[in-house]
DNA sequence: TAGAGCCTGGACAACGTTGTCAGATGCGGG
DNA sequence: CCCGCATCTGACAACGTTGTCCAGGCTCTA
């Protein structure tokens, strides 16, 4: 049979009115195999009560016809949709790759698949992509939120939509929330820093409405302020992450009359733009970052970084997702995990002046 | 009010039978507006023909109700579920992470969502996870295939399911395909390092059952012998690329009889393992990589490679697929991408005997 | 052989939405 | 003052599935 008339076909199907382009029902497989409606459904299934002839006949029916349950129809019915959806910022960020697909596998373990959405860091793409989720009627949300007001989610919440927030706090609303943290590893990053001889260090991090960057610079200020150092202007830097900021930020930084002798990033496209203009200008300052990133042991020093565990994040938060619907947890709690040292050699290099 | 009895009613909410936790229906809200049911479906739908007096009661109804439409009950009726499901090997990969962000921008742009699924390269899990899809009636599916035989699509390519393939052609059965051109990128590559003096080369792959990795062979094979260099078989290593059989191959390959001067790695975590088993020997072998990777260009040397446009390939086929939804495409075609020879010093290095 | 009980199968309603169509309301003109 | 028309509203069926409930036929026992 020649493809191009069978796909013409298939496009006549479609634009004739007729939805799913004639999909068989349970009807027409009750119709083919001689039975009713509802032994179908049984068959379709598994459920007992049918012989095995009867389900052999209806099994063929089945097949011979292409049926496939719709979903939408049974949803309807039975109330569950065995989905969930995650709301991250950016889902080709290295950082939310391996998070994403950690929601995934547990999603699997309990037969529920992902729809998942980027918000762009944008409150309003935020909103309007889980309330479109809720309309769809996913069983729960893992939200990596862009804003920091969630009190849309209420009637969501109060219907029974299980949420979990990820990396940064839920705003104006009760949810549990997993975290890393970042306060702590900051500070850790920093001290470390200090621990070899930096007190002029400088901070670059993302604009402070976000959670994570709050407390990063809390971090950063708290460690400096154990040390007893005080902490010039100058030195911080809070921004949108796009290398032209970041490129100036770390220039002046490096190049003021009181120049930093270390850096601290505050997360991994920081840290990226930081080496790059470290290596353009063969300068060889220390540097930590906050988060992991590729192929850091292999660059010329290694890259000291704050590491946090992506993937640990997303298993927390969907393993407790899942345990809300179950009905087994009741309590909105807020859960850290720990962020780990990973020396490389730029962290431990020592001040230059 | 104590958020720990809010949140307990919810769970009661859920365990009381009522589904969805007793949420609110056009009913309730038409009973609440005291209008009549199609009345509030015309106000959700922003449809013509409700006085603004009536319009404004029922969105009262609506917000004091949290009411939000339920998308199951409207697709049933409607057909469309304004969602495509893309299927890839690994949302963790960053390779694919660019290329499901692609994909969803366009399915954004037409309104719809996306539902993704890993497949961890396992033939069963892709076909489950396609299925599953199609269950939930996806308009269309974005594929790159594990298997090789999708025979099993074809009642739901009938049944009007928009598929794109990508990355990998479809398996015995006629659809759209978007590719990289594999066979032309790896020539390409191997061609760079044979014009740079090397005729000893190693080419580390993926399993040939890969069609990118059968391709990426003969890519290498057509090079060397353009050249006139007959290819010994220890040069050559196809199989899973975890990292230790590929640390395991480039060892042999740098240490044999014969060792080669210059190696050709098949794809990005190949490329990875190569560079940290070079830089744990210290040996400055000649290394060309299939695919980018990020930082490639710090490392020292920087990393020549082969790269392919993973937001592109997204693209062209997200927007393929929407073409064939609107009914403009009707005859499936096979669509390849260039590549791109990036070189950044590791390509450009001479032989070493 | 008759009755009880079990097993299989089917008719029907309901899930929440939208399309169809007819009814109600109000207004202007004859 | 009444008719016709336009505008707005609502009743009802249908989408495809599953849960409930009942009917019919069978087997097993007394």
């Amino acid at each position: 049979m020649p493809d191009t008339s069978r796909r013409a076909d298939r496009l006549a199907d479609r634009l004739s009115g007729s939805r799913y382009g004639n999909r068989p029902t349970m009807k027409d497989v009750a119709a083919r195999a001689g039975v009713g409606l509802k032994t179908v459904s049984r068959v379709v299934n598994g459920e007992p009560g049918v012989t095995p002839e009867t389900e052999q006949r209806v099994q063929e029916a089945i097949d011979a016809l292409g049926f496939r349950r719709n979903d939408s129809a049974r949803v309807l019915r039975k109330g569950r949709t065995a989905s969930i959806g995650l709301v991250l910022e950016d889902l080709a960020d290295p950082f939310y790759g391996p998070l994403s697909r950690a929601v995934e596998e547990v999603a699997r373990a309990h037969g529920a698949l992902l729809i998942n959405g980027s918000s762009a860091e944008d409150p309003d793409r935020e909103q309007e992509l889980v309330l479109a989720l809720c309309a769809r009627r996913v069983d729960g949300l893992v939200v990596i939120p862009a804003g920091d007001d969630h009190r849309y989610l209420e009637p969501e919440l109060r219907a029974g939509v299980a949420t979990v927030f990820v990396d940064r706090p839920a705003g104006k609303i009760d949810a549990d929330v997993v975290l890393s943290d970042s306060y702590g590893g900051a500070r850790d990053g920093v001290a470390h820093l200090i621990a070899h001889g930096h007190r002029r260090i400088g901070f670059i991090g993302d604009m402070p409405r976000i959670h994570t960057a709050a407390e990063r610079l809390r971090g950063y200020r708290a460690a400096m302020e154990d040390a007893g150092i005080p902490v010039e202007e100058t030195w911080m830097s809070l921004g949108v992450t796009d290398p032209e900021r970041v490129r100036r930020a770390a220039e002046e930084m490096l190049s003021g009359p009181s120049p930093v002798t270390a850096v601290f990033a505050g997360n991994n496209r920081v840290t990226v733009t930081v080496i790059r203009v470290l290596a353009e200008q063969s300068r060889r300052i220390a540097l930590v970052g906050f988060d992991d990133i590729e192929l850091a042991d292999l660059l010329q020093p290694g890259v000291t970084v704050i590491a946090q565990d992506a993937a640990a994040l997303g298993r927390t938060a969907a393993e407790r997702l899942f345990r809300q619907l179950d009905g087994s947890l009741v309590v909105p709690e807020r859960i850290e995990l720990p962020t780990r040292l990973i020396t490389r050699g730029s962290g431990e290099l020592p001040p230059t002046d």
